[in-house]
DNA sequence: TTGAAAGCGCTAACAC
DNA sequence: GTGTTAGCGCTTTCAA
């Protein structure tokens, strides 16, 4: 490993004029810089963090924890933030939960013993207390979900409203048999979710026939187990409305190998916006999500405050809407009552 | 933040006591160590990885550069990588390069800064010569892409054999003017999958007419074109045989905006395997690349080497082979010659 | 079984 | 403008 020792032999200088210079100080000869810059691209110097960060400087890894970045909704989040950590010379350090509480801890613990700058988490179900704790060492935000245990700070979208939409969408098109597919309320998200299905169908003036299937963990599995139970009911619904990006495909799946056909049989609204979702039959509606433009917002907001010690304990939410995207999978039912 | 000398003062011991028992050396007592042990967990100790850096210890974080973690192929990846290498307490560090070698440099200077453990990266097309020269700071190997001046290691696909068994099946249906739709021969998995392209059509006892639309880079948009170009032709392509997961998309797209009718009017074999690659039209046949596998293989080689301080340099190449899906969209052509 | 002390590479306060 | 020196938190000799 090549020092700022090294160098200094090199020059016959001494080593923190060596540091100096590659520090640009400006009380650091032009001449003095262009020689220690030369030598040190030469021999191939690249600076020690470790030692950096024991004088204090702060460390410039920043820990994003996810649940898993197959899941596009993550995948997109990493994309984002680390092409705006980059803009300012951060990097991301990578961690997945798998949802699993004792996990987060782990990488939570983990992340604080190499001195990240602070820490982006879409947090688990049901956090540890301890994850808390160790939280409060380190400048954190929350995104996607919320978790009053781990602080104030999150970025989110409006799941009620998402729901309500998608929800209001259906019940506009006249369908008066309807089903929800979604996540467990024990998730801030899910409760939120479902809340929205349930508001939305208290706006209409028609009795609605509601089913509700909350699977946990929600999985295309589930999806398409729902599916089957609710097509084995004497009074099918004529409308499935999803609540969770990791249902969708399955409940599609499902619905395809059942060979129904969609709108006529049955209408659905998605959740999330996956590639395929426009390939499949009619092209699935459903409610897309700005989760790139929210990653962003709160890759910014976090940067800015980690650069100016701001403080991020303070209570605030940034909340944005989801987008309904109408396509051909949702239409009035065949036979409405 | 907690150091050792703190909980050595609350013990009133001395802090290389304390040290040792958190490292469980067998020269302290059980008696202390259950001291040591409880004092750190009230306080909310955690170890500064800094510190121990600097005296030698290794670092657990591995590095891993891809060109966009969007894309499935790498999130894949990285979620591989991430569960193996968490189970022997690594951390993943994410950068993408978005194919830019400037950018993949910066990265690999940044990792070896921070004295990564090691460096897992798919490569850029042309990567820059200073990052071989850092590459060999730090044990890396490559994966998908190999480039041989950034080194001998390497995990990836078999490229030429997917394009090969790709085309043969378009042949064995009888086609007799195909056109390929790929990427760059710059890239050594471009020219790679064009040469088995190549070498399929070869071994066709009929005469066989090709259309090759290279692109760089490869996108959704470049495939739009592609499938303009190639329809605007007197004697249109009756198959279209895809080299690149990006361009799939568009080509998938392009066809569905013309309003086409698959296999009928033309036959196509996608590259890779997206979650919606079965919803379009009669489901796109295609070439899955076993990309999970390769990556946990690649992550149980390194973290073997990384431990037992084997050496990554000598050449070593795992090659995986691809595997034909055969969905709809490819027949025997409707008017063939 | 425990303590004292050196030193990893770097930065910054203090000299000159 | 440049050199000297102390010290960040930890591990690891060497001493006791």
């Amino acid at each position: 490993m090549v020092t700022i020792k090294d160098i200094a032999a090199i020059l016959q200088v001494s080593p923190s004029t060596v540091g100096r210079a590659l520090a640009d100080d400006r009380r650091i000869s032009a001449e003095m810089k262009r020689k220690v810059n030369e030598a040190a691209t030469q021999v191939g110097y690249v600076a020690n963090q470790a030692a950096r960060m024991m004088r204090g400087v702060e460390s410039n890894l920043v820990g994003l924890i996810v649940p898993d970045i197959r899941n596009s909704f993550y995948s997109t989040i990493a994309h984002a933030l680390s092409r705006c950590l980059l803009s300012a010379n951060y990097q991301l350090t990578l961690c997945e939960t798998d949802d699993d509480r004792m996990l987060e801890l782990r990488h939570i613990k983990e992340l604080t013993s190499v001195n990240v700058a602070g820490i982006i988490l879409v947090p688990s179900a049901k956090p540890h207390p301890d994850s808390a704790r160790f939280l409060k060492m380190t400048p954190h935000i929350q995104l996607l979900r919320k978790q009053q245990l781990l602080g104030e700070q999150w970025f989110g979208i409006d799941d009620r409203r998402a729901l309500y939409e998608s929800t209001l969408h259906i019940l506009s098109e006249g369908h008066r048999r309807i089903a929800y597919i979604g996540g467990t309320e024990a998730l801030p998200t899910g409760a939120a979710r479902v809340q929205g299905f349930r508001e939305a169908v208290k706006t209409s003036s028609h009795q609605v026939d509601i089913h509700e299937e909350l699977g946990a963990p929600s999985s295309p599995e589930f999806g398409r187990e729902a599916v089957r139970r609710l097509l084995s009911l004497k009074e099918r619904p004529t409308a499935l409305v999803i609540g969770a990006v990791q249902n969708t495909s399955g409940v599609i799946d499902e619905i395809q190998d059942q060979a129904l056909s969609v709108p006529r049989d049955i209408s659905v609204v998605g959740f999330g916006d996956e590639l395929g979702y426009r390939w499949w039959g009619p092209g699935l509606t459903t409610v897309q999500l700005p989760v790139s433009q929210l990653a962003t917002a709160c890759g910014l907001w976090f940067l800015h405050h980690l650069q100016n010690k701001g403080d991020l304990d303070t209570p605030y939410s940034f909340i944005s809407p989801p987008q309904l995207i109408i396509r051909g999978s949702t239409a009035a039912p065949s036979n409405p009552r």
